[in-house]
This record gives C-alpha cells, sequence and structure tokens, in this order.
DNA sequence: CGTCCGCATGAGAGAGCTGTTAGAGGTCTG
DNA sequence: CAGACCTCTAACAGCTCTCTCATGCGGACG
C-alpha cells in the first residue's frame, strides 16, 4: 500500500484529504508542522509527501531540504501563494509538483498519480539507518544528515555488514573475528576493538556514547537498530 | 545538451520559448503539430517534451500517448484549458505536468527542471553528465561543453558504460574486471588503473581530482552522477 | 582502598594499493 | 607495406589501510 505523508496544519484540509486518500486506498500519515513531518517521515519513510508551504514552525522550503536529504520520495506542495518565486524556490529545493489552493481533489489525485508512476520507474536501495547515517549497503555508500558522504575501507564495512546482518543480536568477539578476519584470527581482539571504534567514530553522533553499535562487557557487540 | 521538444502551432509562444531556452543552453527542437512532433521525436530523441494541448491536426492527448508508447522522456503539457478533467486526462495518459496558460517562463523552467531532475534519477536518460562532457550512450558519444567532439577506444567505452550504468553503486575491480574483459582477467587490476586513468584524463575536468569517476581505496571504483 | 581486568583511544611502522609514465607488441587502415 | 592506433605490461613514487603497541579510563573484586 503506497504511504502518502500529509503535513499541514489546517484541519478541515488534512480531513478532506484524509477521506479520499483512504478511500483510494493510500495509507496516510498526517504531521501539523515542520519538525513533525521530518519526524514522521523519519520513522515511517513515506511513498510520497503532500506538504503545505504555510506551516506554523518553520519555512516549507526548509522542510523539503530536510526530507531530500535523505530521500527521493517525490514531495507535492499546496500553497496559497501563487506568486512565481515561491514556486521556483520550492522546485528548485527537490519538490516535484507545486498546486495553488484552492485546489480540486482530482487534479491533485491526477498529479499524485503522476509523480508516482516517475518515481516508481527507480527502485529502491535497502538503506539502514545508523544514529545521523545512512547506510546503503547494496551501493556500499554512507550518507551523513547533511547529505555529505562517509568513507568506510574495506574491513570496516566488512565489520559493519556482519553487525547489520544480525539487528539486535548479541555477536560474541569470537564471532567476530572468524566472520571478518577468518579463522585463526580468534585472539585478535584488540584489532576488533580498533575497528569498532572507527565505526562509531565515523557514524555515531556521539562515539564517546554509542546508540546503535553497543558493547556488552565481557560477552561482545551488538547493533541496535 | 539537454534537448527540448517544443510541440505549438502558436509562432509567438514557439519564438518565446525557443528564446528563453537557448538562453539557458538548452537545444531546443520545434515542432508545430502532432504529427510533425512524433516524426521529428523519432528522428532525435529528446529529453523533455513541451507539448501544447490545442493542436491543429489532433487531440494532445494522443500526442501523448504516441510519445509514451516508445520513450519515458518527460512530457510537460501546455494548455489554454484549466478543466480538471483535462488535467486528469492528460497526466493520465502519461504526461508528468500541466501548466495552464498564461504561465511565467520561470515557472516553466522550474518545471522542466523538476521533471528533468527527476528522470534523471531514473537513469532513462542515455545522456550522463561527467563534469565538463555528456555522454550519450546509445550514440556512443561524448561531446565537451564547447561542442567538440571526445573520441574514448572500444575498451574505454565498455568501461565507462559499465560505470555509468550503475550510477552511485560502488563496482569492486573484480566485478569490472569481469564485465569489461570477461572472466579469467580478474588479476589485471594494472589494466583497469590505466583505462580508468584515460577515462579520467579525457573526461574529467581535473583527472587529477575526480568529481565523478571517483576511487575507493580497497574497494573499487564508482560513478557519481 | 588498592588491584586487576576489559575496553577505548592515540600514535606509528610496515604492507599493500593506486596513479602515472614509458614503452613493446599486435591490429587495423590506407 | 608503412603508419597510426589500441592494448597490455612493467616500474616507481605517493598514499591508504592494517595492525601493533602504549596509555588512560572505569567498573569489579578482594
Amino acid at each position: 500500500m503506497t504511504r502518502v505523508l500529509v503535513v499541514d496544519d489546517e484541519p478541515q484540509i488534512v480531513r478532506a484529504l484524509q477521506i479520499n486518500l483512504k478511500a483510494r486506498r493510500y495509507e496516510v500519515q498526517v504531521a501539523g508542522s515542520g519538525t513533525a513531518a521530518l519526524k514522521v517521515a523519519a520513522q515511517h519513510p513515506p511513498d510520497l509527501v503532500i506538504l503545505d508551504l504555510g506551516l506554523p514552525d518553520f519555512d516549507g522550503v526548509e522542510v523539503i531540504r530536510g526530507l531530500r536529504g535523505w530521500t527521493e520520495a517525490p514531495i507535492l506542495v499546496l500553497s496559497g501563494r501563487t506568486d512565481a518565486t515561491d514556486k521556483v524556490e520550492a522546485l528548485d529545493a527537490g519538490a516535484d509538483d507545486y498546486v495553488t489552493k484552492p485546489f480540486g481533489i482530482d487534479e491533485l489525485l491526477a498529479r499524485m498519480r503522476a509523480v508516482l508512476r516517475r518515481s516508481n520507474l527507480a527502485q529502491d536501495a535497502p538503506v539502514v539507518i545508523v544514529g545521523g547515517a545512512q547506510v546503503d549497503l547494496s551501493a556500499k555508500r554512507v550518507t551523513l544528515d547533511g547529505g555529505e558522504d562517509i568513507r568506510l575501507t574495506p574491513t570496516e564495512w566488512h565489520l559493519l555488514e556482519v553487525l547489520v546482518r544480525h539487528p539486535g543480536k548479541l555477536m560474541s568477539q569470537r564471532q567476530l573475528l572468524t566472520e571478518v578476519w577468518g579463522p585463526g584470527y580468534e585472539s585478535a581482539s584488540g584489532n576488533l576493538r580498533f575497528y569498532m571504534g572507527q565505526l562509531r567514530r565515523k557514524l555515531e553522533a556521539d562515539p564517546a556514547r554509542p546508540a546503535h553499535l553497543l558493547t556488552e562487557p565481557g560477552m561482545g557487540y551488538r547493533f541496535e537498530p
């Protein structure tokens, strides 16, 4: 089911959209502010975003940039402003379409279908979130929230892959060492400590207090999604 | 250079678009009827179509269907009709955007950028930008910004194709070697280094600091669009 | 309270990988 | 048949990665 995130602070518009979208078998999420929108989108990545530019907390264009930092889901902007400058700014920030209020629901649905059709042509990649970083296993790429790319060495990738493939599970040092370095390296725990530190330094927001790459003293390490 | 096909029968609109698009470094083709549009598009496939629905010979929606039969280039519809039915019909036929006349040129250009950005993500465009060069995979042709053509040897093409067909993805040396040289050449990494250098020398603006043909030490190479 | 153990962090040496150049040999073309 | 072009190899300087060692920190335990 296609998941649509509706970002708007006007209750009647939200309700009208909710009713219409649910009747068309869309899964609907709602956020009343830019902050809430980014939060909800991070927790349950939407397939499409309908975004009102007139938000109470901060500028809609900032929301677009915040979303575009890590997702390529189409963004359809709603706005009362007909000024060309607003449209250009929103579209260049990463929006896919711009509809001025008042709008017909049929037109909006058609525009939704158009941008969804286009975005479905691109295939999606499995991405794991580790703190402030998105880890794309298939492309072997780590992107920070700011859009900046981080480079991992082969050993770092190997270790991270083993951890991520067993989310939430405790991995003993012996397991990790034999998986990454092969049999015969069970005693190179200093090595493991070093590379775990490297990963935390590169991926964790606060390397001294890891939130995802956890140590279980005396036991091993655990990746917490 | 991005090739835009303008389909309209009103001379003043065509002229205004031509001037504005050429000033923005688009390559502009013009067709005054639906028949001419399909013919021109077949001869020189455009990267984007701007289509007026009010054509003399046959319905604009038919032109959309005719194009969609064989190309996925974005279609931006211009129309004087504001009726929601027309919009829905055109969008569902395969158009990517619908702009009603009169329109601002800045808004139109922004919408063009938006749909082009989206279609480039899908990698359906056979033309890829690498630094100061345009790579046309279907025509096996590389053109510099100045219009000057660059010659690539067969091996260089083969390697470039493999890289460009997996944009953003990391390609290991083994992958590249077996793709380009065939199985059994996994140890010819010196070869790969040589040809990667050739490509950078020919395509990158600053071969010593590549912006698109990137090296990930120990991992492989990555084409960054 | 002192000691011990496991873990995190930093600096540094060595190995391995990469970019670049020059040149030999093979193939195509006129 | 000669020249041009392409492919591939070898060599070396510079850089990156891997691994080790040393130090500091914090909790567990006697």
